[in-house]
DNA sequence: ATGACTTGTGCAAACGTTTGAACAAAAGGT
DNA sequence: ACCTTTTGTTCAAACGTTTGCACAAGTCAT
């Protein structure tokens, strides 16, 4: 049905290794025979077989993401877009496909993982962030499979990461609100078998500690990426006797779920409570009032991923296993105490 | 240095072919063969080889799916994140995968699409969502590609599509406005190429009609998918000498920029302009005040579309070529009047 | 003119599967 | 006991590429 190599070969007169010789610019092909070859590959509509390319090269021109359960919660931040923007990006300016999988359970995550690697389907995946003691790492590591890890590894600190640096990135938050006068700052928190969480949180941590302050336990909650947690974190905070009087949230989705409880109970951001948070998606600057965050250049983070993940798929030397995306706090209404 | 059919074989004894005959279920293979066969299998840990699998048999067990341009524009809303989300659960569910693919400009874009089809790295595709005569839907068709459409066209009607009734769901959300006692109603539109902004338009105006209200061309602005666009209908709106008490946006996004430019102008909603909006992403529900949207379903259009696709490619019997998914709207604050 | 490279092309094997055809052995019918 | 059918297995071709090797013809130095 399709036309082959083969065909080309036949109306050009030539073998079928001169026709993927030309594709292919080998070197030593008549400038004659690869034009009258183009020519017929013009004129019959050649393309490549794909399946058929990758079973000789043992490369198929593709990469995998691979979403980290559970997908509801991740689908409902658009952190999560904008990564994928990012790699998708990429990788079609590379010519590269992007294969995405995930799984509702831990064995059908696994086992979409494993028809994508060992099945070898693609030249290698991106792990979109990172676990505690994360299977999946041991997974690629022991099949010696490349791939990048969004985040950061405790226990495999030597292989290719992209992350942001997450302690500083809180410190900055905290001092911030220390700089606009608060002592009395609490912080909810991520999942804590997420790396970032921890990593947040010692940030959080050390600014209070750098800044003389010591930190409350009862002013630190834990929670997830909904906005439900941060509605939850709020009543929590709002109901103690003795009340916090600024916000580090983590993420933009929480900070969102903090400022919607404050405002139905009546409260005035940033006067009542002051908010900062990270990731600066398009929430935290549409809100009323808009959030203050940490912008952590998320599309670039899934651009880089993409990028280190083909060079390395294409032997292409590193220039370091660990990629730092530097980030930056954007200052708005949600935590400029007012004069 | 992978394990092959053919090191199973050796391994047990039998030919290549038996080996994948016990693999695909094949009816004259003797139980004590399989069981000899399956327990190499599993001692030596094979897994097929996906591509000279798809080389031979056609297929590949992946479907693809082709983000419309510009990517940027869609990836900051959403909609997008949950249509993503429908499909590549209902695609691990099958057990197939996913490919994505978009391009910057129209040649990269089909360069991409034509990667796909051509090198018959898919077994179809998902078009999301649908333009005015998109030169794509020609492709596929012209290709004889199985695909199904995200959206509507009206040059083919007779394509697997899965859609909303988009005129309905807006009649609903404009009928809401009227049942509140409205009687000026603006509309704030779509790019116009987009198929899904002259439905709502239509929904919109017939709304009117049938209420016996004449629609005033000045109270219909165009925008796009970003919430910028809300803005700035917000503020041609609030300008006009006549303003319109109610309006309809074409998505939530836009509406927040609505909102978000009338609470910094000092405007209530819904007192001085009530709001209805679709899609009901979580924005919607958690914006001050909540706005009511038209629940559309998007999770379950996604899963939807690529389950018909499966199907398709499968040569299942496909019980009709055009699902549309129910809406329903979500009455929130934002279009209560006050008595 | 000879031998030694260089250049351009083709042959054939290989990649890891699937599958129709062939065939041996077992089972069944008379 | 013989022919026919069924059952279980293997053989070999095919899918569409790539690529090492061989080789013919041309180039060049001697």
């Amino acid at each position: 049905m399709a036309i082959t190599i083969v065909d080309v070969a036949k109306k050009a007169g030539v073998s079928p290794s001169t026709v993927s010789r030309v594709l292919s610019n080998h070197p030593r092909i008549s400038p004659a025979t690869a034009a009258k070859v183009r020519e017929v590959l013009k004129e019959l509509g050649y393309h490549p077989n794909i399946m058929a390319k990758s079973l000789v090269s043992k490369t198929t021109n593709t990469i995998g993401l691979i979403l980290p359960r559970p997908a509801e919660e991740l689908f409902q931040n658009l952190f999560f877009s904008e990564v994928i923007r990012g790699i998708v990006t990429q990788a079609a300016r590379t010519g590269y496909d992007l294969m995405m999988t995930t799984g509702t359970t831990e064995r059908e995550e696994l086992e979409a993982v494993t028809r994508l690697v060992k099945g070898r389907r693609v030249d290698g995946v991106i792990l979109l962030y990172s676990r505690q003691s994360d299977p999946l790492i041991s997974f690629m590591l022991e099949h010696g499979f490349p791939f990048v890890l969004i985040g950061r590894s405790d226990e495999f600190p030597d292989i290719l990461s992209v992350d942001n640096d997450n302690v500083q990135a809180a410190y900055d938050a905290t001092r911030h609100l220390i700089a606009q006068g608060h002592k009395r700052i609490g912080f909810v928190s991520g999942p804590p078998n997420l790396i970032v969480s921890g990593d947040r949180m010692k940030g959080y941590l050390q600014a209070l500690k750098d800044a003389g302050i010591d930190a409350r336990p009862e002013w630190i909650v834990e929670g997830d990426f909904l906005q439900e947690s941060g509605y939850r974190a709020m009543s929590f905070f709002m109901c103690l006797p003795e009340r916090p009087t600024a916000l580090v949230a983590i993420d933009d989705v929480v900070a969102f779920g903090v400022l919607r409880g404050l405002t139905e109970l009546g409260y005035k951001v940033p006067n009542d409570l002051s908010l900062v948070s990270f990731n600066n998606i398009s929430l935290s600057e549409l809100s009323t009032p808009p959030i203050s965050s940490i912008d952590i250049g998320i599309y670039q983070i899934g651009y880089t991923a993409s990028q280190t993940l083909i060079r390395a798929v294409k032997g292409e030397a590193m220039p370091q296993k660990r990629v730092i995306i530097p980030h930056r706090l954007i200052v708005r209404e949600s935590s400029l105490t007012q004069a």
